[in-house]
DNA sequence: GGCTCATGTTGACATCGCCCACATCGCCCG
DNA sequence: CGGGCGATGTGGGCGATGTCAACATGAGCC
């Protein structure tokens, strides 16, 4: 990790953003030190700032990097589904989310977990494009004709995030035991609430 | 609030709470300070340690608090629902819990931000019994015949649990927007999704 | 080769969490 | 009714933290 040559660390950011992780992952909790970090890299207690504000800037990089692993997950499996069976497509995209969630729940945590902002205006920020990515994909199968036609596409896409992102929050908050058959059941149910017929 | 009349404070345990609560309604974060709490309620920095052996505990019993608030509010719009329309009550349960989460933001992410226990055995708590008022209550209307045939129970139950769970969490961490009308519609697509039939 | 600016260091201060011994007071029991 | 005891609050202290300011170092560019 922290193989510094000099006086100067080469890459502290980096490190320090991945001493943060660890350090809660080892924890449970966000509840980390910025000293800590510092001495974990292997530097004064200072050179952090030379690169966060403060430790609120420190989290809200590591969501950004969250946001970012979370839309590339759920690409990877939009394409790991193949571009024709556009009912498999969303589904594979309901069980990437909560497989993203569930195996690195302490970043699900953090994205979730935004300090709220102070009641300022509601910033209406979407977890990396997964959001756009879902509806995007139910506007094909609703082209395809597949998806149930009594509601409207927008309402099924924001139920269908919903119900993926409650059962990520649920299992990550192990308010729901996070195994694997729950999973593919819950993702079976999403195929059968907002598609029609019989699922392949 | 810190009305305190000699040596000792009376009620210094409620006063504590409440200005926590107040505190993280201030600002967006849970990262107010003991003896800020103190000061808050006219004591010296080490009263509250009579009282709650430290931060997580005071927290852990908010959330407690927090847990019995929302089983409460889910109980009396089950009663306001009346008895017979089944459907109603599952609506008025879904309706309670993202109404509640809205209301309450902030006790709302603290019962969602248990800090993990450590990666121990999963504690398998539930949000204030809602889970299990929710179940019942799917459980009534499909004795009486409603809910979608082709589900088990207890999957629908999870899935409806999600949904709701999902759409509160998401309102409440502003990715979504947490307007009335946002609110009944979903509510209304959980009726569509779940019940067969049109809706009352 | 020297300048400059980003990066890391050193020192300092107010504050925090938590531990200690001590003070005060409500309340029970004789 | 009065003394004592346990619960509650006080005061002081220690190590550690976040953050500020001044200084040191060295990489890169001319």
């Amino acid at each position: 990790m922290g193989t510094r040559r000099g006086y100067h660390h080469g890459n502290l950011r980096r490190a320090l953003l991945d001493a943060a992780l660890a350090m809660f992952v080892a924890r449970g909790s966000f509840d980390f030190t910025l000293r800590e970090l510092a001495r974990e890299a292997g530097v004064t207690h200072n050179a952090p700032y030379r690169h966060f504000a403060g430790k609120s800037e420190l989290l809200a990089a590591l969501r950004e990097e969250g946001f970012g692993a979370l839309a590339e997950a759920c690409r990877a499996a939009l394409v790991a589904a193949g571009p024709d069976d556009v009912r498999a497509r969303v589904r594979a995209l309901g069980e990437a989310y909560v497989r993203f969630a569930v195996g690195h729940p302490h970043h699900f945590r953090l994205m979730l977990y935004d300090p709220l902002g102070g009641e300022g205006p509601a910033p209406a920020r979407e977890p990396g494009g997964a959001f756009a990515l879902l509806q995007g994909s139910l506007e094909e199968a609703r082209a395809a004709g597949v998806v149930r036609a009594d509601l409207p596409t927008r309402e099924i896409a924001l139920a269908a995030w919903a119900l993926v992102h409650g059962l990520a929050s649920l299992m990550v908050e192990r308010h729901v035991p996070a195994d694997e058959a729950r999973l593919r059941r819950h993702v079976k149910v999403l195929d059968a609430l907002f598609f029609e017929g019989a699922s392949a």
